[in-house]
DNA sequence: GTTTATACGGAGGACGTCTCCGTTTTTCAA
DNA sequence: TTGAAAAACGGAGACGTCCTCCGTATAAAC
């Protein structure tokens, strides 16, 4: 039953911790250079470790994605505790997707881990997607309980939009535009007339 | 100079076309059943026909993309023929990107194609994304022409916001979700007061 | 120093992409 | 018809990546 129990006690090998952070290391270097395109021979060679070893340390893609930025996602989850306390909630909530878009612009594998996390059927989607949803839910709700947003689109609508309009990462001034757009977007939540008929 | 006055008469063989049409009708059960992720082989397997046959008539995997959903897009160039008569250009506009979304909806291949048409270092990107940025561009001209819209997204903007969140496909009610999305960029567009300041 | 649990390494199988060239099919001229 | 030339076909095989498995190495415990 409690496995805990009846484990023995014999210490973690010391070489695991240090082929993890070195794994790490090697992983966050590869994907900031190749994107999702990275080979994972690749990393393992860049950590001076056999693919094995890094097989064994993360199961999967995803699981090494998820433990690279995991710290980012992190990061994310404390500012949206400091916007919480600007004044204009809309404001807050800009200035929040404006960070999210950041990060990605500088961490290009980053943009793939959310991509994956966009694929219900992968666990990290829980952690990830799940973790920021929750964050924007919070923004969002503030701004729409402020009476200043209609409540047309969900927390996780908004942020699939994102990470859908980062994906074409490649184009020129992608950042520019995707924050044009997310401006743009804010515009048409905020409660006035509608454009489009229903039919 | 002219290797078209030089080359033998002979008439191209009649087993060139018949294949060709075989690949494009596996091809295309093929994307839609699997999308990006089929494989070629059973692309040629399912048309009866060798890998070698497959890459000769189409020698990368996007300019089977681009033959398998070529007329879709000459569809959606009619279409936007159509929509430019119509009384209100926003509506119009509007119109238009729901068809693009319904299209990619069908077609769970065409969502890849375009997402290749994104990097811009394929040659695919010139007929897809160009074709259709011309369209858009004509629709989103007329309206803010009109002066119902404001300048704030350009054609090109507009068309890769749409792809980028068709990437999110998997998603439970991605459809009605990137549809509402768009509606309220749209709405956002529409000239009136700015929610975003400029800091 | 010996034992033992634990981790490491990389060979190898599975799978997909793409090429190359011997074989087959089609066209054309006689 | 039939033979030869041109053109297309087919699939074996080289290559790259993913992932697993298990013999070997190493750290911890005694």
């Amino acid at each position: 039953m409690d496995a805990a129990a009846n484990r023995p006690k014999r210490k973690t090998r010391s070489d695991v911790a240090r082929n993890r952070e070195r794994l790490l290391i090697a992983a966050k270097a590869a994907f900031a250079q190749d994107g999702a395109r990275a080979t994972l021979d690749a990393v393992a060679r860049k950590a001076g470790l056999g693919i094995g070893t890094l097989y064994r340390h993360f199961p999967t893609r995803e699981a090494l994605y998820e433990a690279v930025y995991r710290r980012d996602i992190e990061q994310l989850v404390a500012l949206s505790d400091d916007l919480s306390a600007v004044a204009d909630p809309v404001e807050g909530l800009r200035r929040w997707l404006h960070a999210a878009i950041d990060m990605m612009a500088t961490k290009k594998g980053m943009i793939a881990a959310f991509a994956l996390g966009a694929d219900k059927t992968l666990p990290i989607s829980a952690r990830f997607n799940g973790t920021l949803t929750a964050e924007l839910d919070r923004l969002l709700g503030r701004a729409v309980d402020s009476g200043r947003l209609g409540e047309r689109m969900t927390a996780e609508e908004l942020l699939l939009a994102v990470i859908g309009m980062c994906m074409l990462r490649d184009q020129p001034h992608w950042q520019a535009s995707v924050m044009r757009l997310i401006d743009t977007l804010l515009d048409g939540m905020i409660q006035k007339g509608r454009a489009a008929p229903d039919g």
